[in-house]
DNA sequence: TTTTTTGCAAACAGTTTGCAGCACA
DNA sequence: TGTGCTGCAAACTGTTTGCAAAAAA
């Protein structure tokens, strides 16, 4: 769903479209990446400085009832907060490395399928599906693989791997 | 996994089994259900009445980092809370309606696939997937077409149906 | 008898609410 | 020009932390 019809989407229900939601919608639909209530809410302050932090909950909680925002927890890797996202692209699950912190998104038919056999075998409608997956990137297993073999070759234990990424918060 | 595995994995590691985390155990292995903190707590201190609160949370988080338990958010349905259930049975989804607040399991091979085409495609070791899915039951469905059927029929407008469980909380 | 674990109190993060004034349609 | 929306302050829910006392191994 594009952005455009987001917005004819919320016109038709009697919503205005101020300048804050503007700005929010913009930037949910822009980054390409899934943040959070409060990096939106920094974001937001570069466009508008008086923006209110309440402003950014209500609006994300006004798309994610009218169904245009998916709302998203990441396997809490970095905390209890949630992350957004604008409904634009196919069903997709969130792949996160538990070392690294890193957010894949897999597509695929094994989540048509899972989503046609709910609907048919419990009788539901479905209306939103989500799945999170959580697991060691490629990248990450390749370096505890090689700190393993060099431990065993000459040095004492290794630290274990942080459990949060350092770059974000 | 059974309860009793359950225990001696903790045992393995060191952990020590206190009159508390059996209690807690138990409760979460035997109730069938989906508990959240608050009703753990308040289901031990029928069986502890010393229990405190904060020993549910630790509790938790420790069965939860040894990945004795999984926690699951049911779509957030009823409000922020976090569940829990033992990792004993088949990796399932939770399908949750969204009118009555319904938790039930969904079973089946796309899991299996999903699972393994991301292992395969994206190169992750999963360590854990979480499924959760929001629809509508077919029971919700028939009282829904009754009422604006009815509606339709004789009396003006109706209500809309209640967000949440009133039985619930 | 050493090391965990608990209970208590207090703090904390993330989010929501009540209300008066502001601004969109 | 009225109703919906915003900002502000304050409350609230779910959860975590520091510390001394209690209880496992």
């Amino acid at each position: 769903m594009p952005l455009r019809s987001i917005k004819n989407s919320l016109k038709e229900k009697g919503v205005r479209l101020t300048r804050q939601r503007q700005i929010l919608l913009d930037l949910i639909d822009s980054s390409g990446q899934h943040l959070d209530a409060e990096q939106l809410y920094k974001l937001a302050r570069d466009k508008d400085p008086g923006i209110n932090r309440v402003t950014v909950y209500r609006t994300l909680k006004l798309l994610k009832e009218t169904g245009l925002v998916d709302e998203l927890d990441l396997m809490h890797f970095e905390g209890d907060q949630h992350y957004y996202e604008t409904r634009l692209k196919q069903e997709h699950a969130h792949v996160i490395c538990l070392s690294c912190g890193k957010v894949e998104e897999f597509f695929g038919e094994p989540l048509y399928r899972l989503r046609h056999q709910v609907e048919k075998s419990l009788g539901y409608q479905v209306v939103i599906a989500r799945t999170e997956i959580g697991g060691y990137c490629s990248h990450c297993r390749a370096v505890r693989a090689r700190e393993l073999e060099e431990a065993r070759i000459g040095s004492p234990a290794q630290p274990e791997p942080k459990r949060r990424a350092t770059t974000q918060r």
